[in-house]
DNA sequence: GTCTATACCTTGATAGAC
DNA sequence: GTCTATCAAGGTATAGAC
């Protein structure tokens, strides 16, 4: 490792990283891959055994990006509740792909449980969901709310869903502004006691 | 007209509406619907001059179905608040395969904002959106919430949207009832003056 | 490690017999 | 109106030269 191969391996990744957002995972071809890399076609077997071998690669790769993002969350706020806030605006750095092609585990994860033959990444992609619903549970175990946690992460999640999924419908911007608003004050309401 | 040709029509449309909710409209082939009709490949061509005319029609389809709820919501319940709580308990009815494969419209509309070529299909698919928005806000105006009607409706979208994809995600029931029960208290709740 | 050539299959779509 | 045979294109995957 180190040499050019990984190199050339992490190109792909990224590529099909992009591609599989902005396309769709079955939309995605070998040849829109080598295309945007430079690599042929055929050179993609020396790095992964199948398309669905790049697909986990790539579920990987957004899972190391979430933890990222979190990281950021951390960095960005001292307490709990800022950070849940600091989560919940993380969409808004996204505006423009956010409303172009939705968010990137929902519209991934929509697209995969209807296939039969991609359940090894479907059950990666739920990992991302849970990364995302195991540090929301973490943050609101600091505010005291350990009992109810796991049911105010997953309802946090399925708003951040909902309005993305309705900007994304009618390329709405400001409806993603104002609903993000509007899931922060709940945050707040839920959260004071 | 009146044929057996517009019954072969309508066994493709329905054929093709199945599949296109529990696989997606790009993994189903015209093999797929030839082997879940009878019906040959090639015949297809007879009522649809391309794919995309079988997916113009399954989503026309799926329109009236939409509308058919709606009538069903009006029927059931006589003032405008009871309306709206009908159509947030509609998934309830659909359980099962909201669970495995999400909403007919929300999943779909994710898969084809990537598609590049399917814009016209696109179109009529926030016309399904623009369906249930449209009559959710008239029963809002009765409600003398006109004003904010636009933002209410999208709202109550993005909410149900959202429960119904983390209720899909991790495949739980017991979320989705919760949180359509959650729905209905906020919508008492904003509307209560 | 890298690249070319190609096999093999499935796709959407067409032509034409009946 | 219905069906069969077939098309060209594009898909994933493989073999093997360099």
């Amino acid at each position: 490792m180190g040499t050019k191969g990984s190199a050339n391996r992490q190109r792909i990744v990224d590529a099909a990283d992009y591609l599989f957002y902005s396309r769709g995972y079955n939309q995605t071809s070998f040849s829109d891959i080598s295309d945007k890399t430079g690599i042929p076609r055929g050179n993609f077997y020396y790095y992964f055994k199948t398309k669905e071998d790049i697909l986990a690669a790539v579920v990987d790769a957004r899972l190391i990006e979430f933890k990222d993002m979190l990281k950021c969350c951390e960095n960005a706020a001292s307490g709990p509740l800022e950070r849940l806030h600091a989560l919940v605006q993380f969409p808004l750095q996204r505006e423009t792909q956010i409303l172009q092609y939705g968010c990137p585990i929902g519209s991934l994860s929509s697209e995969l449980v209807k296939d039969q033959d991609t359940e090894i990444s479907q059950t990666r992609l739920t990992a991302v969901f849970d990364l995302l619903k195991n540090w929301i549970e973490e943050q609101l175990n600091k505010l005291g709310q350990s009992a109810r946690g796991d049911d105010i992460a997953k309802d946090l999640l399925a708003k951040m869903q909902g309005i993305i999924i309705i900007a994304n419908v009618y390329r709405d911007a400001e409806f993603l502004r104002r609903g993000i608003n509007d899931i922060q004050s709940w945050l707040n309401q839920t959260l004071s006691h």
